[in-house]
DNA sequence: TTCACTGCAAATGCTTTGCAGCGCC
DNA sequence: GGCGCTGCAAAGCATTTGCAGTGAA
């Protein structure tokens, strides 16, 4: 059904006017939309929180999920999900962005960029009209070394 | 970490057969092929078991999950996440190696062929010494329609 | 007969929510 | 001073798993 950028909870703008939302700045607020900004990629909520604990930032867990959900809804991130299901957020940036590819025994990650796969993102969703795009590009795989003994063990 | 769109499976050459897993064929395993192959659409674990009740066929949730899974593993269904984050099949309707244009909206999705990303995945890989390499790609934007809503929204 | 598969139910882990107190405006 | 925001903890849900009985090969 309609959606909201967030599943589950819609925002029913019937009874009044959305804009009315006034949004109070708390330190827990800022805190979250400063770890944003760090952080370049996706993050998990539970990530995001353990981040900020890390940094000394008491937010709880449920305030956490609270305000990357209105974030969301306000449009101020985006919103999408990993492989796992749990939903992950990035503050909006179109550009300069890049993919990883991940060994999948050490969890060594190398950035790669891929002009040539967001052209074809973009040619491909403007064949089929689609418009507001975003991509995930993951590569898997074995990083020379963990190559290596696997191969001697 | 139990996902499987990857699934690994029989990526290795010929060092080690694969474990001899024997399918047992099953009334249960049969139905969840039946009704998989009367449905057009991806549907969730939850709603393909809710189905099977109502045609009086009685298969547990659990296993309803654990036939799901393990038809995923072996590449006969496509495994996606819907808005909710939930997992959903479908049969496969291009055997060979695919990826998706999702719809964020109304959840309509797309099979794309990418033999440009493919060759890029390869080249990246092989760059920086990474074996074994598998990948994801999924495009995420609003559909058509769903475009056409949002503006006169 | 053997052992993978199944069903049941408890367990798990992410996410949401009720309630009372606090702090921003 | 009002009321939205926060924290805590319990609830809610989809999904997974242990265990013992059942059925396919």
């Amino acid at each position: 059904m309609s959606q909201g950028t967030t599943a589950g909870s819609s925002r029913t703008p019937a009874s009044a006017p959305v804009q009315g939302k006034e949004q109070r700045v708390t330190k827990q607020r800022l805190a979250v939309s400063a770890a944003l900004d760090d952080l370049a990629d996706f993050v998990s909520t539970q990530e995001l929180h353990r981040i900020l604990q890390e940094r000394g930032t008491t937010v709880s867990l449920a305030t956490s999920y609270r305000i990357l959900q209105s974030l969301a809804d306000d449009g101020l991130v985006d919103v999408l999900r990993n492989a796992d299901g749990e939903a992950v957020y990035r503050r909006c940036a179109v550009t300069g962005h890049h993919h990883h590819l991940l060994c999948r025994n050490c969890g060594k990650a190398v950035e790669v960029e891929a002009p040539a796969v967001e052209a074809w993102a973009a040619r491909i969703a403007n064949e089929h009209g689609f418009t507001a795009v975003e991509h995930t590009v993951e590569i898997f795989g074995l990083c020379p070394e963990c190559t290596a003994n696997q191969a001697g063990q």
